[in-house]
DNA sequence: ACGGCTTTGTGTACGCCGTACACAATGCTA
DNA sequence: TAGCATTGTGTACGGCGTACACAAAGCCGT
């Protein structure tokens, strides 16, 4: 609600206009709550600002976005589709070699740690995606260039599945598994973010991030 | 954000008032204040509408609040002294007759049954509890009639404590447990109320409550 | 080329919010 | 009882989301 981390403060080009259509002013608008939300979290997607640093006056958001909601909707999306990237990242670099079950806990692991990760480095992204009443958890990410169109939780599935293809997860607790692992990450994260954990350093994280996931490996 | 289950609707008796001075104004706020938030957490919890409820100018609040701030800390404490009461009343449920070992374990579930339960049955007062940056986690709840003076955290610790003493918990392994049981009782929390598990019936919340205890349980 | 329709940005306005500052009513203490 | 400290009031400011009427620009069929 109110400290994140600077991600980045360079001030954007105040964008002078000679036209009277802006050009792509939806992009912008998306663009400037992205920046927002990447500063401040969901309660610093102000629409007035917005379209102040799109250049615009506040009510031409109305063409664009039916509401605040509306945008805030979309900069959430696009948080997880950037969450959805890094998870991606992250296990592309699980190692080929291994044995299926070990390359299926080091999947799990992957996304864990892309999740831990993200929330840490991307605060306010991280609490825009998820800080918000969730309405279309199921939905698909509109595939573009470099992901595979899965959002994060769809990610977690397929790890959770490949756990169960190698033996290492009893099939019979394959359902449901999915919401014990992110409850574990999510609260994890929570706490890591603006709990009791904030003040932790870079490796007391880490080490708190391996301990949490290892409970979850464990006890699933 | 949104929606919460509605708590208590009734509306409250227009305070009219003789006299100039209030009486207990900052107390009235403070009710006023918890009664927003159990409705519609910490977004709700409005200056302007606790001091009309109280029957008072705005500016009013200010004598007894420095700010909305400070008033919505006043309602998360408010908050936490009402989650700590409901886990020791759960703890007190907790059989005499059990083996240490057993007992300890009852006592981390109920930890966490009072903590889950709470979750969905006050909605909007567990969001004002966590859902700010905490700034005061170590301190002890004033104590008052009917409880210990600790708070949640310390009661999640004493019950740790006593895993540990009943050698169920492998004193190496005590030091952050907390912070993963917390971590996954919070997580759940989150998609219990404001994630996709938001529409599940009672009954399978309380089954994946349960599973995400054996969990914790088992891979603390 | 041009008239009209659609789209997109502007201007003005309303009612909320938090809060600052000067002022008035009250209660308390010397 | 006089004066002071406390507590509530009145007025005001700037910020917010958003509704509504209007204007500029693009687009399309003739």
């Amino acid at each position: 609600m109110s400290t994140y981390k600077i991600v980045s403060d360079a001030t954007i080009s105040p964008p002078e206009r000679s036209t009277y259509r802006h050009g792509d002013l939806r992009r912008a608008l998306l663009e400037a709550g992205i920046q927002l939300a990447r500063a401040g979290g969901p309660d610093a997607v102000v629409l007035r600002e917005a379209t102040r640093r799109a250049g615009v006056v506040p009510n031409a958001a109305y063409r664009h976005f039916a509401s605040r909601w509306e945008l805030l909707q979309a900069v959430r999306s696009a948080a997880l589709s950037a969450l959805a990237r890094r998870m991606e990242a992250e296990l592309a670099r699980v190692p080929r070699g291994a044995s299926p079950a070990d390359a299926a806990r080091a999947s799990l692991r992957a996304i864990g740690t892309a999740y831990l990760r993200f929330a840490q480095e991307e605060t306010g992204l991280f609490h825009t995606a998820f800080a918000i009443p969730d309405e279309t958890r199921g939905e698909p990410i509109p595939a573009k260039a470099g992901n595979s169109g899965r959002n994060p939780f769809q990610l977690l599935g397929d790890a959770l599945d490949r756990l169960v293809d190698a033996g290492v997860l009893p099939p019979e607790r394959r359902p449901g598994a999915e919401y014990l692992a992110w409850s574990a990450v999510r609260g994890l994260a929570m706490l890591l973010t603006e709990g009791p954990l904030r003040r932790l350093t870079s490796a007391e994280r880490d080490a708190i991030g391996q301990r949490l996931l290892d409970m979850v490996e464990k006890g699933l």
